[in-house]
This record gives C-alpha cells, structure tokens and sequence, in this order.
DNA sequence: CCAAAAGTGTTATTGATACACCCATGC
DNA sequence: GCATGGGTGTATCAATAACACTTTTGG
C-alpha cells in the first residue's frame, strides 16, 4: 500500500451485502428485502448495511445477519467485492459480499413470519433487483452450485441430524441433477464425514431412516 | 443496501493490494516493495494504491500494475478483502487483494531493472511483511496452487509461444511436485487448448521442440 | 395388503498412473 | 560420438456410473 493522503472524505461508502440461502420445499430459495426509498423504492434488494468503524468485514456481515433473520453464527463465506462506479446512483459505494447457508428448520417462523419487508424467494423466479443485486446473486448462485459439487458446504443447510435422502435432496436441489440413490449413499459415507446419531427418524408411513450428523462443522473440500 | 447514512468522512479508506506472480529460473517469485516511509518503513510489501473516484476496483488494479511494472493488460484476478479493524494503525483500511500473472519475459528489463524499491523474491523465501500482507500473500499462493490444478491459468505465466516442457515446469514450480512427461502431455493435448505454432524452438544442443500457443485466452475450468 | 420411503452389491466403463526407449541437434 | 532435452505407447489399477429388488412402517 502506498502513503498517499489519508484523507477519509475521498474515499467510497463500504457495505456489506448478504445473499442469504436456505431450502425449503423443494427449491433453493434467497432472503430479498423490499426497499422502502429511492432509488430503487419498492424494489426488491439484497440485505446489507454499511460497515462499521469498530467491526470487521466478517463481524459486519453476522451483525446484519442477525439484524435481518434474527439467526447468528451461521455459515458464512466471501463471495465478491464489487465496486463499479456507478453501481450506486447516490454515491460511489463499494459492497463486500458475502453468501450464507441456513437451515430452512432454524428460522426464527418458518415460512409464517414475513417479517415486514422481507420475502424468500426461489432462485430461480427472483423479482427484478435493484442496483448490480443481480449480478451478485447470480456470482453467489454460481458458487454456491459449483461448491456442492467439491466440498462438504451443504451441512449448512440441515438441521443438526438428517435422514441420508434430505441429504441428498439438498445436491439435487442445488445443483438441479437428479442422483442415484445408492452411487450417492455409497460415497458421502466414504467422506467418513458423516456419524450415526443412532436415532432414527419416525415420520410418515414407511420404513424409520437412520439419523446422521456432520462429524465436522466446517467447510471440507472432497477427494 | 440499508439506506443509513452517506457520510462519506465516517467510511473507511479503500486500497487495492496487488500479489503480482512470476516465474524465473525454478521459483515462484513475488513482486515486492520497500517501504520508504513509517509505519513499517524499510519493510517490505506488496505493492498497492488508494481506489480513486472514478474507478473500477479492476481498473485500479490495472492502474498499481502499470504504475509498478510497466505492464498492462495482463491477467488479474479478484482474491479476497481484507478488513481487519487494526490491519492499519493509521487509520481504518480495508483492502482489495488481486492477484496477477505475468511471464518473467515480458517484464520491461528482465532480471537487470531493480527499480528503485522493487523486488522479485521467491515466495518460499519473502522476508518478513509490513501489515498484513504475510497473510495476503499466503492466501495468494494458495489460490494460484489449487487453481493450477484445475484450470489453465499457468497460460499468465508464459508467453505467446512454448514448448510443452516450459509448460510442464511451470506446474512443477508451482505445484511443487514432479509430474510424468507422457502422462502430462497426454492430458494437455486432450484438453484441445493447445495449438501448434508449426514453429520449432532452436535453443540448444538436443533436439528442437515444437512451440505451442493457447488456443483461449481466458482462465478455463478442466474436466 | 397397499403405499411409501429405506436400505443394500455387483458389473462395466472410464480415467489415472506407472514405466523405458529412440530421436534430433550442437559441440 | 556424446551429452542434452524432445518425443512416443501400453498395461495396470482405481474411481465412477449404471442398474433392481427386499425391508419396514402407517393406515
């Protein structure tokens, strides 16, 4: 870095923005707000906020997390900074976005709450955006799908224990492929990532599935 | 984006930092700076300059290429942000780190320049760095390292023309291991990536190697 | 007893790895 | 003629992909 002024009134407005995954039903879903002035006025955006003087871009990112959904200490990865010049008509701002992955099941009132200006929505039947939020969702998607495919990152996404198949339904809900059961069951069980609870899961008439849990809860890259 | 206050003087200061890779001889090299003034003055680090207003965060990695090396137009890619509240005593920073590739031949005057407060080191051997850029950089090489493996990005490191065994060291620079001869051209033809120049390289007491050029310019996924 | 999801192995195909000799040139 | 790097093919092994039936439960 070089010693040129440090003279803060130059320099651009940094925020934080937060594309937030779960899945519910049987489609990857994202967390929009609806913005309430201009520009943009009743626009559907991506949540964010500006940072902080005493935070970090990483504790930013939980805070608004925790601001818009209530939930805290999630998953949460770096995707992108964005920073074109007028990707904000007010002022030269650049966002540091960050993707996140929540269990549909840990949200505060599935489904019924609705909080005020906030709605999930499938991925792929997304409203118009404002500002470049289309641009980073779709750099958030392409990640988050191409990440299923080489790491453990969908433990995000499941409760504490699962049945194999909700597993499995996660892959196929991200990556929209359909798997084969067995090839499927035969290599998350090689990971040795995966542990039985010894439970096992009554719901529905047919046979109780084992419950698993992730040994790790962390982000793991596979082979 | 929340529409709380565009106070500009309450922002951060925004750099871009700049981890610009060669290869020379059989090392990964760094492109470093002697700092001249205070904090850390005498201390090296990686080359970098305040976003301007009318900027890209590209186009400022552009610009602190040029300004550094000469050099435009070469491959650069977005790494990661880099926020810590303290990272700077001075003041707030919080910076973008790109990483760059260029060939050691198109450097402006190879080996010979030593510009000014300029250095090449190799990676394994980097003195000690000013802020955090230890970090920076490790995060940098390891980026390249897993990208090498999985992508055709080593074409930033070589010029428009090369024989297959330039090809093959710079994965073993990089990569840190000794790879099969017939193996690995087995691979990188099948890639269809490569096309013959239909020149051959004259260059010393043994057969002559037909030169090869890169068919995309563009970082490609393999496999 | 019927519907619904759970659970379980084998075979075929494909891709990855290991490995050694002859060739063209400059000196 | 010898030293130097260029160029080539096959056999083995490991990983992946394709594929169908039996089990346990609730209603």
């Amino acid at each position: 870095m070089n010693d040129t002024k440090y003279v803060a009134y130059e320099q651009p407005g940094v925020t934080v923005d937060l594309v937030v995954f779960t899945v519910s039903g049987d489609a990857l879903k994202v967390l929009l707000v609806q913005r309430a002035a201009e520009p943009f006025a009743g626009c559907w955006s991506i949540p964010g906020g500006f940072l902080r003087k005493n935070e970090s871009l990483e504790e930013a990112a939980q805070r608004v997390m925790q601001e818009k959904t209530g939930v805290s200490q999630i998953y949460l990865e770096q995707l992108y900074t964005f920073g074109r010049v007028d990707r904000d008509p007010r002022a030269r701002i650049i966002t540091v976005a960050y993707f996140a992955l929540i269990p549909w099941k840990n949200l505060p009132h599935p489904g019924s709450k609705k909080v005020a200006d906030l709605g999930w929505f499938a991925v792929d039947h997304a409203p118009d955006l404002a500002f470049d939020h289309r641009e980073i969702l779709q750099y958030a998607v392409d990640r988050l799908r191409a990440k299923a495919g080489y790491s453990n990152i969908v433990y995000g996404l499941l409760p504490e224990s699962f049945r194999l198949s909700d597993l499995q339904r996660m892959y196929e809900i991200i990556c929209a492929e359909k798997l084969d059961k067995r090839n499927f069951r035969k290599r998350m069980l090689a990971t040795g990532l995966l542990q039985e609870t010894g439970k096992k899961d009554q719901a529905g008439a047919h046979r109780p599935a084992m419950l698993y849990r992730f040994i790790k809860k962390e982000v793991v890259f596979l082979d």
